[in-house]
DNA sequence: TCCATATTGATAACTGTTTCTCAATTATCG
DNA sequence: CGATAATTGAGAAACAGTTATCAATATGGA
């Protein structure tokens, strides 16, 4: 059976208390802090199971490392800092793409991207 | 000086005549019908030139290799086949996205990305 | 407590994509 | 026509991100 494990354990809760979707390099960073000598493979496991068992989600940018947030939360989308490269997540959606697709095209799903500078970057 | 080569010429006539973006296996495939033994170190040499140079732009998707278009196509966006991840264009944009960012943030450039089913792989 | 085994950390290996190396080829100029 | 240097193709290598390997460790039940 699955056992309970303190890696595991700073893994979640350095998902749970972000308010954006981290990294796998970013979840190492918060979680060693409470978990000293948490290895970048369990994290990578970690991660993966979440994916599977259904309570974490995958965001993917067009580059870097792929992000991680709870997969419950409501629709909306992300905004990445052009230069520290966080990303944040970002409310609402204009709604309406069907009307974009090509006919004869099924709309599965979409992403809203948005790129610039977070607060902290611009005032630095 | 830069040199007149049937590789290039070729290159060149595939991305112009696709109406999509084109990832560089794609563009090989194409360009090699008109120029047997064209290898991949010269379509990619020739797409960084052409975007260094201005009249080619890159599109990046989350997954997959780069896609690359004319650069000087008006402003739109994509939509990728989640079945044979061939990447379209699709016109419109809902704008007023910068009311979605975050107070303090500064929007610079956006992508709106759609994932789907295309006509081909939909009847198949 | 003791055991069976799930989990871990370090590191090697892998993946897909892209860039580099270098000898051979070829476009352009005089 | 040469000479010169840009360009090419093949393959090796780089690259970032991620996954696999494996011996050591630690959890939870008996």
């Amino acid at each position: 059976m699955e056992r309970r494990t303190a890696q595991r354990q700073a893994i979640r809760d350095a998902i749970g208390q972000a308010r954006r979707p981290l990294s796998a390099e970013e979840v190492l960073a918060v979680a060693r802090r409470r978990c000293r000598g948490l290895g970048q493979a369990t994290v990578y496991r970690a991660l993966g199971s979440g994916v599977q068992e259904g309570w974490l989600k995958c965001v993917q940018m067009p580059t870097g490392p792929a992000r991680y947030e709870i997969a419950e939360l409501p629709h909306h989308h992300h905004f990445e800092c052009t230069r520290c490269h966080r990303v944040f997540d970002v409310n609402g959606c204009p709604g309406r793409l069907d009307r974009m697709v090509p006919s004869g095209f099924t709309l599965q799903r979409h992403e809203i991207l948005l790129f610039g500078l977070c607060a902290g970057c611009r005032n630095n």
